[in-house]
DNA sequence: ACCTGAACACCGTTCAAGT
DNA sequence: ACCTGAACACCGTTCAAGT
């Protein structure tokens, strides 16, 4: 039976389940996807042109939800720390999405506006514009490593014996989302204190 | 004809060949790994369990090859630049390896007696024993976070006419290989400051 | 315009057959 | 012990056919 009076599939429909069907963690394909939307996979094909344009949509949208509401007025650092957080509790929704959006070029219009208002913020808080960029990318780097600790194993490390220091911390330290959580939060903080010295220093 | 009288392949030989034609960035896949060997794809089940064997046996490898050689007396911060440069290193030489080993955990011994000793000198330094365990994390995010970008697309971000300062700023500034090592430079300084700025505090 | 179902080239893996 | 070749279930994608 082709084409129902009112259509099965959307973008907007497409996106959403293929989100769903990423957090839960089983992996990401095309049959999957079309199982799950009650449908053969070649119709998704009159919606998208494969693959790579679902993972763009997946992108776009979360990225789009990850941006906070920045107050007008605000100090550099605070525009850096609300990003960097939504960031990293959007990446604690959905982790798995994660490894699959990593290292592609950002078009987004939404998420350039952000990174706009990022960049705006460190000229006007007084950071060399030579420095900007690099100070961008070094809170990119951050945030996607700790987005991606987060779909990483609950024991990141398995020490043998030997390494006697390593497995004492391992276990005395809470593991899995605690760990991670507490890795983020401290590195934050160390990232804005330096960047703080850096700016009181030039 | 079956069986050489010599064998053709080894744990060995797929691994090497794994990382050659990972480093192509077209993709892993078995067949190709095969093609490369000049054998079938059955053929190196014989030596493996699997894919995912031979991306751990890539791991374990290049691990091994990227932890530096450590002075039997050195200061901690020295123990974490070395560490987080070789790691560097080895994600630079080999950027399209890092989304395929991301988020595995962590058993080659070679590698956890490299974090045992990170541990030590961490510990040896006056870190407090509950702030190890996070400052090792904090190193992770960031020299993951550092490798991917190395993986990366040259244009990271694609901006928009709207994004007047970050259009400026891409374009004042390298972009690539370029900007990525400076963001590294940067981040590996400012990340050494704060941990610094911390241990005197405490 | 939008869905189906058949078809295609390819994927990772298994296994009987050959030496 | 180690390689081949056929086979399997699955993958992403194309396309003619149907309304």
């Amino acid at each position: 039976m082709p084409r129902p009076r009112t259509p099965i599939l959307s973008v907007d429909r497409i996106a959403d389940a293929a989100i769903e069907l990423v957090d839960e963690g089983a992996g990401f394909g095309v049959n999957a996807l079309a199982r799950r939307l009650g449908v053969t996979a070649s119709s998704l094909y009159n919606h998208i042109s494969g693959r790579d344009e679902i993972i763009e949509l997946m992108r776009a949208r979360l990225a789009a939800q990850a941006i906070p509401d920045l107050p007008e007025v605000a100090g550099w650092d605070e525009v850096v720390s609300l990003i960097v957080r939504g960031q990293r509790e959007m990446y604690a929704a959905h982790p798995y999405v994660v490894p699959l959006i990593v290292g592609k070029t950002i078009t987004d219009p939404g998420v350039i506006a952000a990174y706009e208002r990022l960049a705006s913020a460190l000229v006007d808080g007084g950071f060399p514009d030579d420095d900007v960029l690099t100070i961008i990318s070094v809170i990119d780097s951050f945030s996607l490593g700790a987005g991606l600790d987060l779909a990483a194993p609950d024991d990141v490390w398995a020490p043998t014996e030997s390494a006697s220091t390593l497995s004492r911390l391992v276990k005395a330290s809470g593991q899995g989302r605690e760990r991670s959580e507490k890795a983020f939060a401290t590195g934050l903080e160390l990232l804005l204190e330096a960047l703080r010295m850096r700016l009181a220093r030039s």
